[in-house]
DNA sequence: ACGCTGTCGACTGTCGACAGTCAATCCGGC
DNA sequence: GCCGGATTGACTGTCGACAGTCGACAGCGT
């Protein structure tokens, strides 16, 4: 049977797929702060469903890390630290090097042209100064990096991490004063580096570009980044209006 | 209030988290195989409770990567075949590279120290020739590495990463007709590399003792390994005996 | 006024039941 | 005898309800 003749599995959703799906927009959309409350009986009179489906849902995105469970309290949107924002560049050091050193011992000649490509659009972009579009093109070539060390489960974790930092890249970007041009040159410097064939250079590189990323992110937090210390206890509900809640 | 009389939180135990943990064990002793059929149904009557734990249990297992869903058809404990195997080395030398990376620019003599011991470890048990123990030695030692990079995110990522693979290394290495010798002097390469301080030659030590792991392990997958491949249909159910069950 | 205790509303953890779906089996036509 | 459709049994997906628990608030005593 030819490709173009194969049909794809259906995508065989469950109530709880579309809940979670809904979350995820919401929180990537930012309509979901981080510390809101989760409330599943809330969720559920909206939905028209059960609360089952709801509590399904809100356990993915707790094993997504989008989500934090407080024992016999309920669920709540994940907050960012700074500490968590240098642990989730570190792991996206280490998951990406291995990606580039994949790339490289394969000799993929593909892999790096899906890379250029990727580089090319973060720089019409940044041409364009469209930030929003460019925080999509710097995470579409870190994404592509994973895909294209095929190793599912590297991808998956990559994901894992990115989740709740998707938001948050996106207000430190779009708001960001300065200039892009030294994370475009950095993105550059890794995939020369990949096409070089040095593991170590590319490993080198994209160490730097991290923990350059991670010290522009950090220091912007300090600022005006909401739910970014672990003590602030502010929570709101979803739907009727914002209801704030203070437990604890 | 003195320390000896302030009260430790109680284990707030819920009956998914119980029943989650129970499962856990089954499967890494190995009373659970690859590809079994955990049916909800049974477990909830086994178990003298609803529905509701035993699914909830059954989500966070398959969070960790312990179980499989197949939608519509119920939850299956994960197989692993050889590209499994492989994927799952890959992440690990990434991640572990990283936290050899954050102990080496810590300059953590203490760390340093109880890397050490758990090599220690290790050699001790392989001069007992003691199996089993050797392999937890060898575990001990990789979660320790994880632990010691003080990176919570990369200690679940490694967790996450490990949790099946566990039965299956107990499995090899007991069976393993050959000398452990030369995977306890690449560990010690390891931990000497990580003492040296150059970051990318602890990475390459790790990139070689996981490449030499990776292989070991895949190619005993082929003799006799159970559940090596995605393919092998073999569905056992959990309590009454041995029900051979052959979906698909 | 302050701190402690009892009460109360709301939400989570759990339950039993029903409906939908899957795979295996049975049955009839060829 | 073999193939295809209907039937059946079992399990999952979903539901509404109940009970336990949490945090807030009010009332009491000091």
């Amino acid at each position: 049977m030819t490709d173009a003749l194969a049909l794809p599995p259906l995508p065989r959703t469950s109530l709880a797929d579309a809940t979670a799906e809904l979350i995820r927009e919401r929180i990537f959309s930012g309509a979901f702060e981080p510390g809101m409350w989760l409330v599943e009986t809330d969720m559920a009179r909206q939905l028209h469903t059960s609360r089952a489906p709801v509590r399904e849902a809100l356990a993915m995105l707790r094993a997504e890390g989008l989500a934090r469970e407080e024992p016999g309290r309920g669920t709540y949107v994940a907050t960012l630290d700074r500490r968590d924002i240098e642990e989730i560049y570190e792991v996206r050091a280490g998951l990406e090097s291995v990606a580039a050193r994949l790339i490289i011992e394969r000799h993929d000649e593909a892999a790096l042209a899906a890379l250029d490509h990727a580089l090319e659009e973060m720089r019409r972009t940044a041409e364009q100064d469209d930030r929003q579009a460019f925080v999509d093109a710097d995470l579409a070539l870190h994404g592509e990096l994973c895909r294209l060390s095929r190793n599912g489960r590297l991808l998956r974790a990559w994901e894992a991490q990115v989740g709740l930092l998707r938001t948050l890249i996106r207000l430190e970007v779009t708001t960001l004063v300065g200039t892009v041009e030294p994370l475009l040159t950095e993105h550059g410097r890794l995939v020369d580096e990949i096409r070089s064939g040095d593991p170590a250079r590319a490993a080198a590189a994209c160490w730097a570009l991290f923990r350059g990323a991670s010290q522009i992110l950090t220091e912007r937090m300090a600022v005006d980044i909401p739910g970014q210390s672990r003590n602030d206890t502010t929570r709101r509900r979803p739907g009727s209006g914002a209801t704030t809640e203070t437990p604890r």
